[in-house]
DNA sequence: TTAGAAACTTAGAAGTAGGGCA
DNA sequence: TGCCCTACTTCTAAGTTTCTAA
């Protein structure tokens, strides 16, 4: 197979005759040996999804290219005009014991940088030395596509033999401060020995409806946590001010040690603080820190979530706001025609039921069952009401829009009134003042009644989910702080709890799963989520140094004579090459999707001599399809373990995500499978970013930061389904780019004659446009630069449309990354991360820009 | 050892606000 | 001014991981 870079495959010569650890290796199926690529066309204009439209597709760009093939070629399945977005791509995973000073990149990052000019990247020609290497969904490529040398897409990028004439060092342009710095708080990180000091006791000991709120968790060798009877009192968030701790950093002060804090200090409220105004500038101590160590030991680790330790000292809160109570309005649904009465409880699940109309519910049969069965259990054994198919909801529907409209119809000032009273009413809930620090708080709202609208084929989806009152609720608060007054009158919460292992502020039990909880937590800005926040990418770091042993290791296993170790060491090959999630078992009342250790022997198909092709539905029911070249020994113990099963068999039947992550721990302190998801992510977009130093304006940067984001999302399968409105959209567009066009013609002619000294023609207005050459000539130019950007807009808008750009900048992209690199790229980091997400990193603000992955 | 409870992270869809353009 | 589009926010479902108890 010839991958060509300047005319020699990187493959061929790096790693196709060597053994050794496994790497992974663009197949090359072309349209030919993939029936099904003629298909993609034709699926690009379809919804794959029989409930979310999701699709993914590549449809050729306005110059009759796929808007995709900078990736390469790819796979589909027409199974994809049923379900979610197929995620196709073709990769080879083959040896690479030569590649040991690279050992410590994922493998998609091995491969590197495409010479082939026909890899471009949005909107933009991106440096061939840059070219990604991730293409697993939305990158198709038609049959009629011809460039056959073009590399199948991959996952990982390709190293240029051509020499990079892009690929620069941005020294030169480094070290301007960033428009708004908000900086760390310098905290350090766990001991981990510290652990096994901490006493364990803080689950919410939830027996259904029990109201004996003091039996509950009576004894806490910590005193930590500690549940006490309700007593309503009103609150008082106004604390005492305690001075001594503020030149402490904040996250230290979460931090300190159940010892030091005794009761009286757990007693003694510390000063309010905004959370966001309390990051201090960090010492040049602190960045040397950062500077000069590769990574954060793990010794230094701080308490991450579920661990037993003490999350704060004091929490002062006030509770949860409740949906308002249910307005009747009325309106009459008919049953077999005629108007029907019902009660306001009846009515109110009837009104969830009609404004589903327009969605993909109301295809689902079991949506309607499920809907049905709960509804009637409302409506009694007598009601007039014994068939769903005869109901009509045409008239609470329409009742709903006009209410819909009336909103949208009323006035700026109105509008803003009715925003503020709503602001007014939830203040007081948005915040929570925890060790002295005011922080907001996430989910404050209590979820309020509905139909539950579960994704893909679940069980139970159209089930009532039913309103959630107070004496559903567990409020977790300090011990001293005021007990959040009940909202509504005569109720009062199901128990409150002091403990400061866990950072929940309250649950209830799911209505749906009532053996699952709901929990609130504080907001992603807050500083507890941020501390978890960096210590899962300090973590993800860590294993860069880890990787070359693991993947050394399971490489050995791939053939060992133990079937749960051979089983153990191709799911973490998985695992790590396609980003797979761990996988855990599901209960038949969930939907039916798999990770990696519960994939089916259907899901994977192997194809002589070496491919698998991948096609399930994971997290989300979001299809994942895939074929990928693998290694031999990997492909030779997958029949192994297919052998003699049925479709529906558990490939890994030795393997479940517990001895999985067990084994993981064995490797590395605290490796678990999605480590490698958010290690392979952030090292992609390191990589890239430090490949694609092309120069040129802002804009032209942050395409080079949305085309890593890009593959990154690739690489992770974050889909998103197409907008209801974007055929229209290309439409329009195209429209005013034919437009555009039609107008440039009459400019060229206008020129011509006008460089003759003759008057110009009438224009398609019929008017005649009487300009001097000079002027026709920068009209001309303008029309040209307005042409190539809306070209380039539909053309990443096209490339972009199934991809979800949002999940991996949240989860799985190290900020510190981003900063880096938009302090060395002179990038406002405002036009990276959003208000929110500037909140939300503000551990990472001061990083240096010479940070790396 | 295992099942399941508990706690937390990750995820896409839906809803909303605001800016640009005709 | 109103419409359209996009970016952002909110919502809550669906995962993973950790821990406990049997």
């Amino acid at each position: 197979m010839a991958v060509q870079t300047s005319g020699k495959s990187v493959y061929d010569d790096d790693f196709d005759e060597e053994d050794g650890p496994a790497v992974f290796k663009r197949s090359k199926p072309t349209a030919k040996q993939n029936p099904l690529n003629s298909e993609v066309n034709k699926l690009s204009s379809q919804r794959h999804d029989g409930q979310s439209g999701r699709q993914v597709s590549g449809i050729p760009s306005s110059n009759g290219q796929n808007l995709s093939s900078q990736k390469g070629k790819m796979v589909t399945s027409n199974k994809a005009s049923t379900e979610k977005s197929p995620v196709a791509n073709s990769r080879k995973l083959k040896n690479s014991d030569s590649e040991d000073s690279e050992d410590d990149k994922p493998l998609s990052a091995r491969l590197k940088g495409n010479s082939n000019p026909a890899h471009k990247g949005i909107g933009k020609p991106i440096p061939t030395t840059s070219l990604p290497m991730v293409s697993k969904n939305a990158v198709k490529k038609s049959s009629e596509d011809s460039d056959d040398e073009v590399p199948l897409s991959s996952r990982f990028p390709f190293k240029s033999n051509a020499g990079t004439p892009n690929s620069k060092s941005y020294e030169s342009e480094e070290k301007k401060p960033l428009a708004s710095k908000i900086l760390q708080n310098g905290s350090t990180l766990r001991d981990k020995q510290h652990k096994s000091s901490i006493i364990m006791g803080k689950r919410p000991l939830d027996k259904a409806n029990s109201s004996d709120q003091s039996s509950v968790k009576k004894t806490k060798l910590s005193d930590t946590s500690t549940t006490v009877k309700i007593k309503q009192v009103p609150v008082k968030a106004e604390l005492k001010t305690d001075d001594d701790d503020d030149h402490i950093p904040i996250a230290q002060r979460i931090k300190k040690p159940a010892a030091s804090g005794n009761k009286s200090s757990s007693t003694k409220q510390k000063p309010v603080k905004v959370a966001s105004s309390s990051f201090k500038k960090t010492t040049q101590k602190s960045k040397k820190a950062v500077k000069n160590s590769k990574y954060i030991k793990s010794t230094k680790m701080s308490p991450s979530a579920g661990d037993g330790q003490k999350k704060w000292t004091t929490l002062v809160h006030n509770g949860v706001i409740f949906p308002p109570p249910y307005k009747p309005h009325g309106v009459k649904m008919r049953y077999s025609g005629k108007p029907v009465d019902l009660n306001p409880e009846q009515e109110e699940v009837a009104t969830m039921f009609a404004v589903m109309k327009d969605t993909d519910y109301m295809q689902k049969d079991k949506f309607k069952e499920n809907f049905w069965d709960d509804w009637r259990k409302l409506l009694g054994k007598n009601h007039v009401v014994q068939s769903l198919e005869k109901c009509d909801f045409t008239p609470i529907y329409d009742w709903c829009q006009q209410e819909k409209e009336k909103k949208k119809q009323m006035s700026t000032e109105e509008k803003k009134a009715v925003k503020e009273e709503k602001l007014n009413q939830e203040e007081k809930y948005m915040w929570a003042i925890v060790d002295g620090v005011k922080e907001k708080v996430g989910n404050f709202r209590v979820e309020p009644p509905g139909l539950f609208r579960g994704r893909g084929e679940h069980p139970k989806m159209g089930k009532l989910k039913k309103r959630i009152r107070p004496r559903d609720i567990t409020i977790n608060i300090g011990k001293d702080a005021p007990i959040p007054e009940c909202p509504i009158p005569g109720e009062r919460w199901k128990e409150v709890r002091h403990d400061n292992t866990v950072t929940w502020l309250a649950f209830w039990n799911d209505p749906i799963n009532p053996k699952e909880f709901k929990y609130v937590f504080l907001a992603a800005s807050s500083t507890l989520k941020g501390q978890s926040d960096k210590e899962k990418y300090e973590k993800a770091r860590m294993l860069k140094d880890y990787i070359e042993n693991i993947r050394a290791a399971y490489t050995k296993n791939f053939t060992s004579k133990d079937v749960m170790k051979r089983q153990i060491a191709v799911a973490t090959y998985l695992i790590d090459k396609l980003a797979l999630r761990a996988g855990n078992e599901k209960d038949d009342d969930e939907a039916d999707t798999v990770g990696c250790c519960t994939l089916k022997v259907e899901n994977v198909k192997a194809v002589a001599p070496n491919t698998l092709e991948f096609n399930f539905l994971g997290k989300d029911s979001i299809r994942y399809e895939n074929k990928v070249e693998v290694e031999l020994p990997v492909y030779k113990a997958i029949i192994q373990f297919q052998a003699g099963k049925k479709g529906s068999d558990d490939l890994f039947d030795q393997l479940d995500t517990s001895k999985l992550n067990a084994h993981l721990k064995e490797l590395m302190p605290g490796l678990t499978a999605k480590v490698f998801r958010t290690y392979n992510a952030s090292i992609t977009l390191d990589e890239m970013l430090n490949m694609e130093t092309k120069d040129g304006d802002v804009a032209e940067k942050i395409v080079v930061y949305q085309h890593a984001n890009k593959e990154v999302a690739i690489i992770c399968n974050h889909q998103r389904s197409v907008s209801k409105s974007h055929s229209q959209q290309m439409l329009r567009l195209n429209e005013k780019i034919s437009e555009l066009q039609g107008l440039l013609k009459e400019l060229k002619t206008d020129l011509d004659r006008a460089k003759k000294g003759k008057p110009p023609l009438k224009n398609a207005d019929g008017k005649r446009r009487n300009l001097a050459p000079e002027a026709i000539e920068k009209k001309i130019a303008q029309t040209n630069t307005k042409i190539e950007k809306m070209e380039r807009d539909m053309k990443t808008k096209e490339d972009l449309k199934t991809v979800a750009l949002g999940t991996s900048k949240i989860n799985y992209l190290d900020p510190r990354i981003t900063v880096a690199w938009c302090k060395r790229r002179e990038v406002p980091i405002e036009k990276i991360f959003n208000k929110s997400l500037l909140a939300k990193f503000a551990w990472a603000m001061d990083v240096d820009p010479d940070f790396r992955f």
